[in-house]
RNA sequence: GGAGAGAUGGCUGAGUGGUCGAAAGCACCUUCCUGCUAAGAAGACGUCUGAGCUAAAACUUGGACCUAGGGUUCAAAUCCCUAUCUCUCCGCCA
């Protein structure tokens, strides 16, 4: 959420990124005028219970003093009608000020190159050589079926299309990346490692922003107010939800492992092969909470923090920073990490990390103070894939697919994996 | 799932209709004092928000907030209803 402050001082501002974004259409004079009218109604009203109050307490004195109080009382209960009427008044005002507030994107930072489309994404850097076959080399799925690493057929007898189920070294193979992932970013980049609760409800959603607009991506609970995360970043990004930190509390630096659960609503048709695209998969997740002065300066080095991952496992990756136009709803600036798919001849989303700014710690009334007499300041928020796991285990079989069949496992990984240097 | 108890400021904890944004203690902060692994004295000490003033703060002033949402009343931390959460006992269970 953006300052409501900045759209009275600054509507323009808000205009200007908004236009940068292209697909977003809201009515900002509209919402000018609707929290002109709100503090209206708010300055009567609270001159209305001032005197509400006023009048009841010499209501108190008079009783005591015996006196007839019939008469003020009528003109209180009066008032009380009318502040009740303008209560009512001002919450539709309000419900419609804060509807429009929640559905307006982050501010695009100035760095950020300004486009339409994935086209006008600017690559920043690439690692690693492409690697070359002397074979005709198979997808991760064809792989995965012929190894019997994964079992899509009976996933889709237990829970439907777009699940997977992994097996025999495939399942190990997850299993390694998730430890040797959380591994890395606890004892080499400073992370607290968490497990969190993998249901969410909807007030720490609201807060991460996928409520209440994207509520048709998640999968929500029939019998419950539960839905079931995306990410990790939701709740990571909610742990001090409402409380104000110190100075001294700052930064955080969280990594998480859990399932994400999406329901690719409106990816019908795309990537139905493999793990891609799924319902359900893996995901090692990195959040901050930092001081504001700091926080894009963080956002590089966990791009660096994700890019160690792909680097140890010995895959060619580039870097994308996203332009204004295919950047997410909370963000204000994004780094995407491609890795490369030789059987699709291009980079594919492994990563994106971006640095929301105050967008999500004002919709979660994050704050913290840097002394006890200061205000409170909203610290940004940042978060990123440290790796999607199911795409990085993708990206090994296929890059690094022998021509007898079997994979090699990147040295990085080997000890999780009972030492074998193939599988 | 059944029965009961509870939710007050950073923490502990008073407060059963009016003078309560809320006693007291602790913690934090400032100043002073004594002195040395700490003690004492005084003051300040919540959040959100409207208006005024301001370059901006500070400041002044009003309102709201005692888990949340409704209700009763001239007036609610206090009474009623609902939800959520916590604790105890029973049941069930990895």
């Amino acid at each position: 959420m953006l300052d409501i402050k900045l759209l009275r001082t600054n509507p323009d501002a808000v205009r200007t990124s908004l236009e940068k974004r292209h697909h977003y259409k809201i009515n900002v004079d509209d919402l000018i005028s609707s929290d002109v009218s709100v503090r209206d109604l708010q300055t009567k009203t609270d001159e209305l219970r001032k005197k509400r109050n006023d009048s009841s307490q010499l209501i108190a004195k008079m009783k005591k003093e015996g006196q007839d109080t019939n008469s003020i009382q009528a003109e209180v209960k009066e008032i009380g009608e009318t502040i009740k009427k303008n209560e009512a008044e001002a919450a539709v005002l309000e419900a419609k000020i804060i509807d429009t507030m929640y559905s307006i994107p982050n501010l695009v930072h100035e760095s950020v190159p300004v486009g339409k489309s994935e086209e006008d994404n600017q690559e920043v850097r690439k690692w690693g050589e492409v690697p070359s076959f002397d074979f005709e080399v198979k997808t991760h799925d064809e792989i995965g079926k012929e190894r019997g690493f994964i079992d899509f057929e009976r996933a889709v007898k237990l829970a439907g299309a777009r699940f997977t189920m992994m097996r025999g070294s495939g399942a190990r193979l997850e299993r390694a990346l998730i430890n040797f992932m959380l591994d890395l970013h606890t004892t080499e980049h400073g992370y607290e490692e968490v497990l969190p609760p993998f249901i969410s409800n909807r007030e720490t959603l609201t807060a991460n922003g996928n409520l209440p607009k994207f509520e048709e991506d998640l999968f929500a609970i029939s019998n419950s107010n539960y839905f079931l995360i995306p990410t990790a970043e939701v709740p990571l990004t909610n742990i001090y939800r409402g409380e104000i930190l110190e100075k001294t509390d700052l930064p955080k630096y969280f990594t998480a492992y859990t399932a994400c659960f999406r329901s690719e609503a409106g990816a019908a048709g795309k990537d139905t092969k493999g793990l891609i695209r799924v319902h359900q998969f893996s995901k090692v997740e990195l959040v901050k909470i930092v001081e504001p002065e700091n926080s894009f300066d963080e956002l590089e080095k966990m791009v660096k923090n994700a890019e160690k991952v792909l680097q140890l496992l010995e895959l060619p990756y580039r870097v994308l920073l996203l332009c204004s136009g295919d950047q997410g709803f909370n963000s204000a600036k994004t780094y995407d990490l491609e890795v490369w798919f030789p059987t699709q001849n291009k980079y594919r989303e492994i990563s994106s990390c971006s640095n929301c700014t105050d967008f999500q710690s004002r919709r979660g009334a994050l704050r913290y103070k840097l002394d006890p007499k200061s205000n409170t300041i909203f610290p940004h928020t940042l978060n990123g894939s440290g790796l999607a796991v199911g795409r990085a285990l993708a990206a090994i079989l296929e890059v690094h697919q022998q021509k007898d069949g079997t994979i090699k496992i990147p040295k990085a990984l080997q000890s999780y994996m009972g030492n074998k240097e193939f599988i």
